[in-house]
DNA sequence: CTGTTAGCGCTTTCAA
DNA sequence: TTGAAAGCGCTAACAG
């Protein structure tokens, strides 16, 4: 392939007029200009931005490493990411963890060698040793969706907390004494942050007694088998209401509810953490509170980028900013029949 | 941040020797071994990566050039691919085009810019001059999903005009009669091919003059719209049956049938190619043909990483791998109620 | 307006 | 087993 030198060569200048007419710096005169553009064309020139990054230490690439892009939420989220970074011509590298700190460390390593300029982090961990490792290589980095230890860290996340007391009120409004909450991995501060909203609406509506809550994980499987498992006590209460912390485990609370003969919202009640895609609901059903994924993506993508820009000198003060969430009360939850 | 310069000073050798620990390459006793190591835990260097990839030409980066992670079958299908990927030691870089060649070829261009070691692109338009571009810098690539008029690529896709055939055939077995299909952008191989894959079923059966279809988006609001349309024609016959094109498209059919009042499967059948993914579905309910759109992800990636491996002596045998797609006929076609 | 020099951080010769 | 020199392709900094 040819190089910069080549197209010199064959434009008869030297190599750093050949980059001022790429890169449309300094000044060329009209005529060495489009005998420059010429020698581009016929050689097919492309130029090697690896070459320029060794020097700018600049490469215009950013990383979002997260857990599943198969996940719902996180795809609308990595769709606002993309297209927020696009605009602002940095290109995306996508790691998918599945939950896994070390799969995360190993993703982290390889992105800070291969120099990217900033990354997204949907931490495995409340105490993800990641950060540590991009924050000593002074890498640009914001934290999305969770909460960590570290307190240094930009953060954009959702407001877990409020929303899950949100949803619990609305089923205690609606007469509802014995609710279940399904979370997801106890590590998670997601998971964590909805059962305690959960808890702070139970005890403060007097419910403290009835608090009944589970970890699993955050998928459809989870749901079904705690679902299974709750049904299938003897002797014990049922519950009337059903919690799932996130959109993944009320599919499958809703598909095992179904299975066993039981009827939403006429027997239980359910309502769930985000919601089912719009572009993928035939008929909306589901009673939830959801978190704007798109946006959080968005705006994690223009921090990080901001921060990259300013990096020389790095802000020591970071932000937190909490997404609302949004209530929607559908037939699921018996709040409103449509 | 310390460079392998530094690291050798501390340790007291030459740069090179710093690179054969790093690399594990080459003669280094245990001795030395240590105090490089021992020098880079001090140091907490981590190396440059691109100025190896500079010398070595590549970057163990490829890229994912598609329309939308947000689509069901793009999600999965992305999937696939950074699994892949990230098992033979790439990551991958996601871009969305949105069908639009502009995006695409503007996407590829950086990308081939900054070195990629491979494209996987699914292309916007049957004659993508995206990939004479990915040619011309011999940059080897994959073409998922569609069809396009150069022959000489790889291309990995679902048979859409076998599976749209089944699909008809499906329905004409159950005796309609007037069937509709409702298709993607007339410029997208898969559109063609399963409106093909329809007229050919159609014709088989002497069903010639029922033949009735029509060009939309892969989207849920073509669905919708063109939906309105057929049912608010006055005078004109309706389908006993609709065939979605895609995924998005049949729900946005079901939902503005139900808007309707028009009952499926009873009024009207409908069925689908492409289905929606398990992990949201409450109840199965769509007739549909799927494609392995995750195993279509990891096999386009396989091949394209060893077409990298191969690359000083490029093969010129181009390999097309039609994968079949799965009929699973549920309540939402009639033809068994579940 | 254009060119020379030097160097980004690493690794492939080739030599010791 | 270790190192010196040269260069990957590009671009600041400084001359002219």
């Amino acid at each position: 392939m040819p190089t910069i030198h080549d197209v010199a060569k064959k434009a008869g200048v030297a190599p750093i007029t050949v980059s001022r007419v790429i890169n449309n710096s300094g000044y060329v005169s009209e005529k060495v200009r489009n005998r420059v553009n010429q020698a581009v064309d016929e050689l097919g020139y492309v130029p090697n931005i690896l070459a320029r990054s060794l020097k700018s230490k600049r490469t215009n690439t950013i990383a979002l490493v997260f857990t599943d892009i198969t996940n719902p939420f996180f795809n609308f989220m990595a769709r606002g990411v993309e297209d927020s970074a696009s605009d602002a011509g940095y290109n995306v590298i996508f790691c998918n963890t599945d939950e896994s700190s070390d799969q995360e460390s190993k993703y982290v390593k390889l992105l800070l060698q291969k120099q990217v300029d900033g990354i997204l982090l949907v931490p495995a961990d409340t105490r993800s040793n990641s950060i540590q490792l991009i924050q000593d290589q002074k890498t640009p980095l914001v934290v999305i969706d969770r909460c960590v230890s570290n307190k240094n860290v930009d953060i954009v996340r959702g407001d877990s907390e409020g929303g899950a007391y949100l949803l619990t009120k609305h089923l205690i409004d609606l007469g509802h004494r014995r609710i279940t909450l399904f979370s997801g991995p106890e590590a998670v501060s997601t998971s964590q942050d909805r059962v305690k909203g959960y808890k702070r609406a139970m005890e403060n509506h007097g419910l403290s007694k009835f608090v009944d809550c589970y970890y699993g994980k955050f998928s459809r499987q989870s749901g079904i088998d705690l679902t299974k498992s709750i049904f299938s006590k003897e002797n014990s209460p049922k519950p009337t209401a059903i919690f799932a912390a996130n959109n993944l485990i009320s599919v499958g609370i809703l598909a095992e509810l179904r299975n066993l003969g039981i009827k939403v919202p006429q027997d239980v009640a359910v309502c769930s953490f985000d919601g089912i895609p719009e572009n993928l609901t035939v008929i909306p059903f589901l009673t939830n509170v959801a978190q704007p994924a798109y946006k959080m993506g968005q705006k994690a993508t223009e921090i990080l980028i901001s921060r990259i820009k300013e990096k020389p000198e790095p802000s020591t003060d970071f932000e937190e900013i909490i997404f609302p969430v949004e209530l929607t009360i559908r037939e699921s939850s018996g709040g409103k029949i449509g």
